[in-house]
DNA sequence: CCGGCAGGTGTACGGCGTACACCTGCTGTC
DNA sequence: GACAGCAGGTGTACGCCGTACACCTGCCGG
């Protein structure tokens, strides 16, 4: 009876939750981006003046880093089974996919100043996978360090997405314009030719992201096994 | 004469240009950070008010545009002679110099969606240095990608200085913290407390950023070495 | 029954980027 | 020399932001 008269009095919307306002934070970061992303947006999506988020988290900050939990909390569990490197990259490609469904998260992970616990437990888990697979603890620190943001699935390229609504770079420009950038930048030029040419078929922007990504990954990987069959060590 | 009058009436304060007001902004995000740059604390700075700024940057975006163009442009051009990769490595390790003499220009290099035709130029004399070193136009091109940041000189890891005013990792955390966070991430306690042994001297986070960055920089630059002598190609 | 408190509200403040109208003093033209 | 034009600095104002603080309300344990 009880909980009947408090569902129907608050059932004109359903309580807010710290839980609720990050899951609708995600919801609307991914939708609308997040630079639209404001406490007050935020709110009006929940039906509820702004102030009232300030009751389930502290400010904007650890708004965010709760956002980051959900997106971090999406990424599989380490694989039994295996060596150690299919199993890490098997992982790895698991948090890639997951920030490519928040497409925002890696600009928001990179602005955090300190990890919240769930990305520590991510991170220690990862190292307990290099440690089980045959790397010492010197090896193990560097090679975090080497992996970078690339533990967590993105790889921090340059200018990635050339924001909506400009030109396909092969396709929009003048003549004129080409030839000024073929003169100035004869290297890019050459490669992009070449890539413009290789993959008449994709749409995209040209590069197979997914194909960069793994070829560094693996590239690392690679010497990762190297050095720890070496035996390498800092000294 | 006319030189002179110009020189008196303007000399209660010299001309903006876009010029000062670049170096005014850097100067100003190289002494209080990032995000205390406004518009109207740098108007406040060069005695202007804020809206002046606007007949020289289009908007704030341009201005950090203009600002990472100064920062860019301390980077040493590529020395000559030696093989591809001590250069490559010599100029990667200038830009790395550069970034840290402007904390804050990573951060804000990470932001940008479109690279500035001084970004550009960068990039492709980098792209010159892996050619001439005898890369394939192909591989040439993934190296790039599997640089990423790095070839600006940072490393974009996770969380990378915590914050000033925050205590010693080691030092601040009271006992029962500590033991709480040995529990729970058993793998970054192994290394830290290792870390922290080690280099008993060194005052900071326990972690040699330089060893990092050319560690990983030199597992990159040896792996391309390596797919190079190969003869590699993505097919 | 009632005191407290968790959770939602309303108002307000200071800061931000920047649109727009304005003013002012130098410059090139006749 | 007169004057039009214009580059560059000013002032005001708008709409957004995060959030401090006081308030209200309705449920819950004693």
């Amino acid at each position: 009876m009880v909980e009947l008269t408090q569902q129907v009095d608050t059932a004109r919307r359903a309580p807010l939750t710290r839980d609720r306002v990050l899951r609708a934070a995600v919801e609307l970061a991914d939708g609308t981006g997040i630079d639209a992303l404001s406490m007050r947006k935020l709110a009006q999506a929940l039906g509820v003046v702004p102030m009232a988020l300030y009751k389930h988290v502290a400010n904007k900050e650890e708004l965010l880093d709760g956002m980051l939990d959900v997106v971090v909390g999406e990424i599989d569990p380490p694989a039994a089974g295996d060596g150690w490197q299919p199993a890490v990259r098997q992982r790895i490609l698991s948090a890639r996919r997951a920030l490519l469904r928040h497409p925002w998260a890696s600009r928001v992970l990179e602005s955090r100043t300190a990890p919240t616990p769930v990305v520590l437990a991510y991170m220690d888990s990862m190292m307990g996978m290099f440690r089980s697979g045959g790397f010492s603890v010197d090896l193990t620190h560097h090679v975090m360090h080497a992996m970078g943001s690339r533990i967590l699935g993105f790889s921090q390229e340059l200018f990635g997405t050339p924001a909506a609504g400009s030109q396909d770079a092969a396709a929009g420009v003048d003549p004129e314009t080409a030839r000024q950038m073929a003169a100035r930048f004869p290297y890019i030029t050459e490669i992009t030719t070449q890539v413009a040419h290789d993959d008449a078929s994709v749409v995209g922007s040209g590069c197979d992201d997914q194909f960069e990504f793994e070829f560094s990954l693996d590239l690392l990987l690679d010497g990762f096994e190297r050095l720890r069959r070496e035996g390498w060590t800092s000294r």
